[in-house]
DNA sequence: GAGACGTGGGT
DNA sequence: TACCCAAGTCT
C-alpha cells in the first residue's frame, strides 16, 4: 500500500515534527504526559470538539485529580461532572477502569497497547494514544484525524466506516511513525487534521505537509477519505409527563441499557406503545396514556396538554418530538407501583440532567409563566 | 460487523 | 431543514 522510500519516510517526520514543534495547540491535558491526563482527555475527547471539552475536564480534574480519586467517586457527583457531554458510558466506564487499575493493578498503569485496551471504555484509539503519549510506544493512535489525513496523503480508497479499515490505517501509521517521538507524531497528525486538513473548508495548499499529500497534489482531494453515508435519525414521538405535586415534580430512573439510561428524568411514554389504534386522535391517545398510567403503575391521573411546540431533540440515531402534559396529584399517593420518586424543583441541580430533560423543563417554565 | 450511544457546531 | 462532522467504544 505505501511506497514511500525510507528517505521520503523520514523527511516526513523531519517536517511533521518541526511544524508540531512550532505550532503545537496549548491544550490543558498537555502540560505533562501524566497518562491520567492523557486518559481522562482522550475519553472527553472522542466524537466530541475540543473546545467543548476544555471546560469540562477542567472541572473534572479539580474533582478528581487521581486515579483513586476517581475511583472513589460517587455516581451522582461523577455524572453531574459530565453532565452535558454526552456519550455517558464513557463517564461510567471511566470510573470502572479507575477501579480496574486501583484493585487489579495495584495502582500501576498497564504500558503497553494491548494492556490498556483491557480497561473499560479504551478502544484501539484510545489505547494507541496513552500508549504513545504517556509511554513512549511506537503505535498507532487512528481517531478520525488520523483516517482523513492519511487517505488523502495516500490516497486510500478503503472505506473508513467500515471497521476492518482500521487494520490497514494502522500498519501504514506503523510504517511512518516516528519511533523516536510516536506520542508528538500522533499528535501532530491530530493538529493537521483539525487545521489545514479538515473535513470540510481544508487548507491543504498552505499545509506544511502538501508536498507529501497525493490527494492534493493530483486535485482529488475532495475524493478522500472515502466513507459510506451515516443512517439518518429515527423520528419517534412521545408524551411527555411533567406530574406534580407539594412534593416536587415525579421523576422516573430511566432503564439500566439503553439511551440516557439510569438517568432521572421527567416520565417518557412512547406514543407508539400507547394501545390505541393507529389512526387514533389526540383525544384517543392521552386517554389510553391515563388507563396505561392506572394500570401500570396504580397511578391515577388527569393530563393537560402544555401549551408551545413539542420539545425536539435530535440524537445520532433518534429525532425525539415530546408532546409535554401537564398533571397534578395529591403528595400522598402510593408510588410503590412508579419506578420513580418526587423531586422539589429546588433540589434539580442535585441531579445531572441530559440536554432533553433540560429543554422539557425550561419549556414547562416558559409556559407556567404565560 | 452493523447499530447503539449525546451533544454542539457548521453549511 | 437536514444533513455532516468532531481525539470511538461496546454489543
Amino acid at each position: 500500500m505505501i511506497t514511500w522510500s525510507p528517505e521520503k519516510i523520514a523527511a516526513f517526520q523531519k517536517t511533521l515534527l518541526n511544524w508540531y514543534d512550532q505550532n503545537k495547540r496549548d491544550l490543558p491535558w498537555r502540560k505533562d504526559h501524566d497518562p491520567y491526563h492523557v486518559w481522562v482527555s482522550e475519553i472527553m475527547l472522542q466524537q466530541t470538539q475540543v473546545q467543548t471539552v476544555i471546560p469540562y475536564y477542567q472541572r473534572f480534574m479539580k474533582l478528581f485529580p487521581t486515579v483513586q480519586a476517581l475511583a472513589d467517586a460517587d455516581e451522582t457527583q461523577l455524572m453531574k461532572a459530565w453532565e452535558g457531554l454526552g456519550y455517558y458510558s464513557r463517564a461510567r466506564n471511566l470510573q470502572k477502569a479507575a477501579r480496574q487499575i486501583i484493585t487489579d493493578y495495584h495502582g500501576e498503569w498497564p504500558k503497553t497497547k494491548a494492556g490498556l485496551q483491557e480497561l473499560s471504555g479504551i478502544g484501539p484509539y484510545t489505547a494507541g494514544a496513552i500508549a504513545s503519549i504517556a509511554f513512549n510506544q511506537p503505535v498507532a493512535a487512528v481517531d478520525g484525524n488520523a483516517f482523513r489525513v492519511f487517505a488523502r496523503l495516500l490516497k486510500i480508497d478503503a472505506d473508513i466506516a467500515k471497521p476492518q479499515t482500521r487494520r490497514l490505517f494502522e500498519n501504514v501509521i506503523g510504517r511512518v511513525i516516528s519511533k523516536d517521538r510516536p506520542g508528538d507524531f500522533n499528535q501532530a497528525i491530530m493538529d493537521l487534521g483539525a487545521s489545514y486538513m479538515t473535513a470540510t473548508n481544508y487548507h491543504s495548499a498552505d499545509s506544511p505537509m502538501k508536498a507529501f499529500n497525493q490527494a492534493y497534489l493530483d486535485g482529488v482531494e475532495d475524493q478522500y477519505p472515502v466513507k459510506t453515508k451515516n443512517k439518518r435519525p429515527v423520528p419517534v414521538a412521545y408524551y411527555g409527563l411533567l406530574i406534580t405535586s407539594n412534593n416536587g415534580f415525579l421523576f422516573e430512573k430511566r432503564p439500566a441499557h439503553g439511551i440516557l439510561s439510569n438517568f432521572w428524568m421527567f416520565p417518557l411514554v412512547k406514543v407508539a406503545d400507547l394501545k390505541v389504534a393507529k389512526d387514533a386522535d389526540e383525544g384517543q391517545q392521552l386517554n389510553a396514556l391515563e388507563n396505561q398510567f392506572l394500570e401500570t403503575y396504580r397511578l391515577k391521573i388527569h393530563v393537560t396538554k402544555l401549551g408551545g411546540q413539542p420539545v425536539t431533540h435530535t440524537f445520532t440515531h433518534q429525532k425525539w418530538r415530546i408532546t409535554l402534559l401537564t398533571a397534578n396529584l395529591a403528595e400522598h399517593v402510593d408510588l410503590s407501583y412508579f419506578p420513580g420518586k418526587w423531586i422539589p424543583a429546588s433540589a434539580f441541580k442535585t441531579f445531572a440532567f441530559t440536554k432533553v430533560q433540560d429543554k422539557m423543563w425550561q419549556r414547562y417554565q416558559k409556559q407556567i409563566e404565560k
